[in-house]
DNA sequence: TCTCTCACTTC
DNA sequence: TGAAGTGAGAG
């Protein structure tokens, strides 16, 4: 039966109610998300390609609306609002037919992303939601032409470890909080010809983070079907939610699918880049992630040492008291107090310096302490900077590079991923009968090593300097080999438990559960307008009940439907689990015994439509390591735990990403050798760096030389100024947690 | 730690 | 011109 206005469906069709249609958004203004195998549904399936047009009057919507609405307000339990529709297998909506394909994707901005994944990784969230930076931009290749796909982005929880910046470095303070409910952001441009998304880099700047736990810029559409291949629960939204001082590990997805409908049931290739793992903050603790993003980030010119920014006024205010101060003192004391040092100093800096007092203490410092200074700025100098990192490179010398903080593992070694085929899934008869996909080839996991050429290093935001940067760097012999992981997943791939889709292994308890396979989806506020894929959702969402509530779209959601519906099934009474808000119920199905994943995502979501089926009978069948596949994993390879799926992949040792322990990950992960030894002993390195300041001074004073005599004048003034700059430095090292090395 | 406001930026 | 994205800094 296929879905149309004239349908006599009671009351109403779902469509009626269904978010993605655009004359209809508006409206969706409900205050949950509402449950599982809604009452109003007949049996329907969706007719092929769920393409038929569906044009529902506003006047048959509303009150649809209305009573979905009511019932949600009131708590009612959706089972009792009539008897639970049996939804029949999609068999209609399968997949697009197999085209030939090996998509590969390149990380974008790789070498900001290296900087910032060496400096020790933050990222700002806020209330309102704030951009991630730097951008997660990646370039497609390897797709076909002609097939249509869907982009997506996720973000999992990388590890189950709260994280605290300590002595300058990111050390696990904890485990990790419950995890917030989890969405998908669907690229915008969504769907799209593999045509189209290889000619450009695709973007997610628009993706949010926010800590915002009651945020509105999301909703979720149930999957409410007794099969597997509906199950599910999808969060759409523009903003994620996620734990402040938790790591984050940022998913790519590419699903070849010509519409969201799909998305469920269709092949899930998701890439890892590891060197975007994050740990999310609400105020900055690293500064030298301070410093790079300020350097990198247009919309933080401001507050970059060059040009007119408040930062550089601020400067020169401090430096000016300064120096009044210093000369007042000097009038007291006399100026016998001159040291060798401050002469040699002065003349290191005399040589070097810009007449600009604020420029002090970017290259001219530099100058002065070779060893740390410069090895930072080699680094980075080596990162094919462009002016403006440059500039960066000596801002990073101004802000004072500290060993301990920096995490020279080469987190760019990190980023290969071979994977082996070692773990072949196990087979699902069960699946292979369930999902529409199971005609497909089994599930694979492919490495691809691309070599693309070394980015050079982007200014954010310049989207046409980086395509055709990029278009270059094609072109160039790969400098590195890039092998995200990839995995394909597919229904006759469904071999869980081992191999490369352990991550679809259901905790016990949650095997059979609906809803606690799916994953929540971002969803770009733009594609309510879009054609596409959502217009023919409009047609194709039939059997989906959706829930929003809206703020600023008009569209919102509790994602409550999921845990509704799994907190009745764990005795919960239908009202209170349907008015928890989704973190609550998760708290509350863990507290009823329901094992989750700690890792936010309960199952990696659509994979699991095609796999639940074979999970949820392999994990009954299997043994408890095959039924804690993140166990298991973990045993192996903690910190592939973020990846949904626990491939046997061999890593670089020096990788620092998937070969530590998570204890050690965590304290010594963003270090390297010397960091960490240092880290070992935080105050010695603090002493350490301030000895290295002394004895420096030290050496240059013994091998300055006398001033001539016509720069006696310049010379007090310069030594007032390094005073000044030896006050700051010391000022810096003062700091406690948020220390900076003295680099001189 | 977190939130808010501010001055600054880009678009 | 104004909306939106920044980090700093105060509380």
């Amino acid at each position: 039966m296929s879905l149309s206005m004239r349908d006599p469906v009671i009351p109403g069709t779902s469509m009626a109610y269904h978010p993605f249609l655009p004359h209809r958004a508006p409206d969706f203004a409900m205050s949950a998300v509402l449950g599982h195998q809604p009452p109003f549904f007949p049996a329907l399936t969706l007719p092929p390609n769920g393409a038929a047009a569906l044009s529902l009057p506003g006047a048959l919507a509303k009150p649809i609306m209305d009573q979905l609405v009511g019932a949600a307000e009131t708590g009612i339990p959706f089972s009792s609002l009539g008897p639970q529709a049996h939804l029949r297998p999609l068999k209609t909506m399968e997949p697009e037919e197999e085209v030939e394909d090996d998509p590969k994707v390149h990380l974008e901005a790789k070498e900001l992303w290296d900087q910032f994944h060496k400096r020790g990784t933050e990222m700002v969230i806020t209330k309102s939601g704030r951009r991630m930076f730097p951008p997660f931009k990646v370039r497609c290749s390897g797709l076909d032409k002609k097939a249509k796909y869907i982009l997506l982005m996720d973000i999992i929880a990388a590890d189950d470890c709260r994280y605290k910046f300590h002595n300058s470095r990111w050390m696990v303070a904890g485990k990790a909080d419950p995890e917030m409910p989890k969405r998908m952001y669907i690229h915008p441009d969504s769907p799209a010809t593999g045509e189209q998304w290889m000619s450009k880099v695709v973007t997610f700047h628009k993706l949010k983070l926010t800590n915002n736990i009651s945020d509105k810029h999301g909703f979720t559409l149930a999957f409410p079907s007794d099969h597997a291949t509906w199950q599910g629960n999808y969060s759409f939204g523009t903003q994620t939610i996620l734990n402040s001082m938790h790591k984050y590990q940022p998913r790519f997805h590419i699903v070849r699918a010509n519409d969201i409908l799909k998305l469920p049931y269709s092949t899930f290739r998701t890439y890892l880049f590891p060197e975007t793992e994050f740990i999310a903050v609400t105020a900055y603790q690293n500064d030298k992630i301070t410093q790079l993003k300020i350097d990198n980030n247009p919309f933080a010119k401001g507050f970059r040492d060059t040009g007119n920014g408040r930062r550089e006024k601020r400067k020169q205010l401090t430096l000016q008291s300064m120096r009044v101060f210093d000369e007042r003192h000097k009038k007291e004391n006399g100026t016998s107090d001159e040291s060798s040092s401050e002469q040699a100093a002065f003349n290191c800096f005399a040589q070097s310096s810009s007449p600009a007092v604020s420029t002090v203490g970017t290259s001219n410092l530099k100058d002065l302490c070779p060893s740390e200074a410069e090895s930072d700025a080699e680094a980075e100098s080596k990162e094919e900077h462009g002016p403006e990192a440059c500039d960066a490179a000596k801002i990073s010398t101004t802000t004072s590079e500290e060993p301990c903080r920096d995490n020279s593992s080469p987190a760019a070694k990190a980023h290969l991923f071979a994977a082996e085929p070692g773990g072949r899934p196990r087979d699902s008869g069960r699946l292979d009968k369930a999902s529409p996909d199971s005609r497909h080839s089994p599930a694979t996991i492919s490495s691809s090593t691309r070599g693309l050429g070394a980015e050079e290093r982007r200014s954010p935001g310049r989207e046409g300097a980086v395509t055709a940067k990029a278009e270059e760097a094609r072109a160039l012999p790969g400098k590195e080999a890039f092998a995200p992981l990839t995995v394909q997943t597919d229904a006759a791939a469904a071999h869980l438990g081992q191999g490369p889709l352990p991550g679809l292994g259901f905790a016990p308890g949650l095997a059979g559960q609906q809803f606690f396979n799916g994953h929540p989806l971002f969803l770009h506020p733009g594609q309510f307008a879009m054609g596409g894929a959502f217009s023919s959702m409009a047609a194709g969402m039939g059997p989906l009940l959706a829930t929003v509530s809206g703020a600023s779209t008009g569209v919102s959601g509790l994602d409550s439907t999921a845990m509704a519906s799994a907190a009745a099934a764990q005795g919960l009474s239908g009202a209170s689990a349907a008015t928890l808000p989704f973190h609550l119920q998760q708290h509350v199905l863990a507290s009823q015994g329901l094992a989750m994943s700690p890792f936010g995502s309960l199952f990696p979501y659509p994979y699991t439509y095609m796999a639940a089926a074979a999970a949820a009978s392999s994990a009954a069948a299997s043994n408890s390591v095959h039924r804690h596949p993140f166990l298991n994993l973990n045993t192996m390879r903690p910190r592939l735990r973020y990846s949904p799926y626990s491939i046997p992949v061999p890593v670089p040792d020096s990788s620092g990403l998937l070969t530590t322990l998570p204890s050690m990950a965590a304290a010594a992960g963003p270090l390297d050798g010397k960091a960490a030894t240092l880290a070992a002993s935080p105050a010695s390195a603090a002493v350490d760096s301030g000895s290295e300041l002394n004895s420096r001074s030290s050496t240059l004073s013994s091998s300055s030389v006398s001033m001539s005599p016509k720069l006696c004048a310049e010379k007090e003034a310069a030594t007032s100024e390094l005073q000044s700059i030896q006050r700051l430095v010391s000022g810096l090292e003062a700091k406690p947690d948020r220390s900076r090395s003295a680099s001189p």
